[in-house]
DNA sequence: TATTGTCTTAATCGTTTGCTTAAAAAAAGT
DNA sequence: ACTTTTTTTAAGCAAACGATTAAGACAATA
């Protein structure tokens, strides 16, 4: 709750307020008893996520943003300098979510395939449930903007080799496993987790179901994945 | 090439010019040697189909799509007489190519799962593989717009239906694979064919290989997901 | 040749959009 | 009481954006 601020004014130039001023004063709100009480910076934020997730970068204005949090524009510019940087605190955030704690598992030397396939698929799906919303919204803004990733460099340091050459977890999907190419297994599993809540919406409407049978298939999944993937060795 | 501008301009009102005056003389301008020259309505559908599936609905200006088309704004308007009009246009032919190869297979009572299960696969990723980006493109829009597709019920009618009620590759699924949820099959089929599209940008930056592998990947894929999918049985 | 449909040029209109500013009120900290 | 920080109000600017218009060039057709 101190360096957010700092950060948010940082990113490029700083006019008009000082650092001191910001940074000196970042009171937590949350002092009345109800607990429903969140800093205003947070209610940006909150507001902004949903919004650039369900409408993306160019279909979100900022008077909406504002709107949905309950503050006016001057409010948002005096935190976040700007959309554009806004967004870019917005997107880091969802990357870091969506792409650590699948590191965090292949990572560890220690855990069997065994555990980390349920690992991963339980966990995934665990976190994909509380932000549904997040996949599609991190694939379609890459597609819309390729190059502020690669510029930006969002992907988190060493993730990609350690994920596809030096990885324990590729390893082990040849070696245990003996199947040909670890790649489109790693690819199987991505699809088989991630795929339903890209096409989330579309489903509700065909299955003409609502979130709540979702949700229980979803649950299902968390245990049927290691399992088809177990069995996609040739046989 | 003759109602496809009546039905352009019919959507909405109709201001400035008489429906004579458009359709009666849409010559096709295919009559150079050269095979390259395409009418007009085409090229501003094609930039429109590529821009829109790059940057979305409201990354989209129409100062691009005439730029990109190699005309003007003035000339846009003339045929498609708004933005949201050409993109209704857009995204019904999108639905249709990703949709309809689809009913057509599972409609057939004829063919039998095994064959079934390797034509959607191949000719699923073949058609993919020539429009990589649909997909992503057609679930972002949902997304950022679902009641436009409720409204204007953009996905083919019965659709739904024959695919998860009354099909016979539900029945053919549950009957000749003993599956115990054909909903989770069709899930996973979907899943291994669409999301490696939907997620090309993110691969291709990930493993950090170009499209050529990535072609050769789904190449292999038209082969690995039948037999991925009938190993998904309860062993 | 006169007519008709296609396309360009260039200007413009009304809105929207991102952002800024100034002044003051409200809240919090000292 | 005072100072500082947060938030509102309200106005407004400059650019972008979707759409329109008028006038005319060009090509095809009759």
């Amino acid at each position: 709750m101190f360096n957010r601020n700092i950060r948010s004014i940082f990113v490029g130039n700083l006019k008009g307020y000082t650092i001191d001023n910001m940074a000196k004063t970042n009171k937590n709100k949350n002092v009345g008893g109800e607990g429903e009480d969140v800093s205003t910076e947070d209610k940006i934020k909150a507001a902004a996520l949903k919004l650039f997730q369900q409408r993306g970068f160019a279909g979100t204005k900022t008077r909406d943003i504002a709107e949905e949090a309950g503050i006016n524009i001057a409010l948002l510019n005096y935190y976040f300098r700007s959309k554009e940087n806004l967004f870019e605190i917005i997107m880091e955030e969802s990357i870091r979510k969506v792409f650590f704690g699948l590191r965090d598992i292949l990572d560890d030397e220690e855990t069997s395939l065994d555990e980390k396939l349920e690992k991963i698929a339980c966990n995934y799906i665990d976190a994909l449930l509380a932000n549904p919303d997040l996949p599609l919204f991190i694939l379609s803004e890459i597609q819309a903007n390729v190059t502020r990733f690669v510029e930006k460099n969002k992907l988190p340091k060493g993730f990609v080799r350690r994920m596809f050459s030096e990885g324990t977890f590729i390893r082990q999907l040849s070696e245990e496993l003996r199947l040909d190419d670890p790649l489109q297994i790693i690819l199987n599993l991505v699809s088989l987790s991630v795929f339903p809540f890209v096409a989330k919406p579309l489903w509700l409407l065909m299955t003409e179901t609502g979130t709540e049978d979702f949700v229980r298939l979803m649950e299902e999944r968390k245990k049927l994945i290691p399992i088809w993937i177990k069995n996609m060795k040739i046989q």
